[in-house]
DNA sequence: AAGAAAATGAGAATAATTCCTATTGACAAA
DNA sequence: TTTGTCAATAGGAATTATTCTCATTTTCTT
């Protein structure tokens, strides 16, 4: 069943731009790309609509870069690369999270462990080259 | 040479607050904690004083949980689990952050690579006891 | 003791996020 | 097509962690 009302279409227009991206964008980003086609959303939908994706699984967060909170599309377990410099995120898709380490991490918590968090910060290659501080 | 003077006292005790407990607290936590033996100090000079000793490498910061940011006074590389029910961030000691994941990241991405976080997040042991949700 | 420089306290300012509510959109029944 | 009901939204106000400002205090140097 194709869903073309006009709610729909904005909500899924906040979806696949989060899953055509490889930015992990904030809510602000995204709502400024939805913004054009659909002049009259607002931010708070766009919020509201990123929680809801979040609770469903859909998406994931990868928690707050310099105070802002970001959002991935791929939901599988990934490393990420953060760069203090520009803010900028990106994958390290040729490392692997090591699953054996979730095991290990429930064995000592006695909890519940439902995800791994397997990120480096540092200078990316571009701060790095254009460095003029 | 030991110092005596009323601002190293302060700042001294926001730095051995921060080293002497397990809770990873925020910035509010160290505040409240030493706020009854220096009760003229401001919620200002905590928050300076954090980010100086981020700064000088005495302290870590683990990012934020559930929006606010959360410090740490092991600065050695460990593993961290995060509630998400009740916000406790409790170390993995046990578990060894992989460091030879460094020099891969590093490998990839072509920049620095400065720190590598690892963490997990899921229902701590004492909120998986006493679910009542 | 005096002057310069650094740090602080108190509160205002900022900014990301959440909340509130009147309005609009979707959908089923008549 | 209209009506009723309920969910979702727009817009903006409220919230809250953090940063900033600046007058005052503290520390250091001479």
């Amino acid at each position: 069943m194709e869903q073309t009302t006009k709610q729909f279409r904005k909500r899924n227009a906040i979806l696949s731009c989060l899953r055509s991206t490889d930015v992990h964008p904030s809510a602000d980003w995204v709502y400024a790309q939805v913004k054009p086609e659909y002049p009259d959303i607002s931010l708070g939908t766009v919020y509201r609509n990123l929680a809801l994706f979040k609770q469903q699984g859909l998406i994931a967060s990868l928690g707050t870069v310099n105070g802002v909170e970001r959002f991935d599309g791929n939901t599988d377990p990934h490393v990420h690369f953060i760069c203090t410099h520009c803010d900028s995120v990106t994958d390290l898709p040729q490392m692997a999270v090591p699953q054996s380490l979730c095991s290990q991490a429930a064995a000592q918590t006695g909890g519940l462990v439902e995800v791994c968090h397997l990120a480096f910060t540092g200078v990316c290659n571009r701060c790095c080259s254009s460095r003029n501080s």
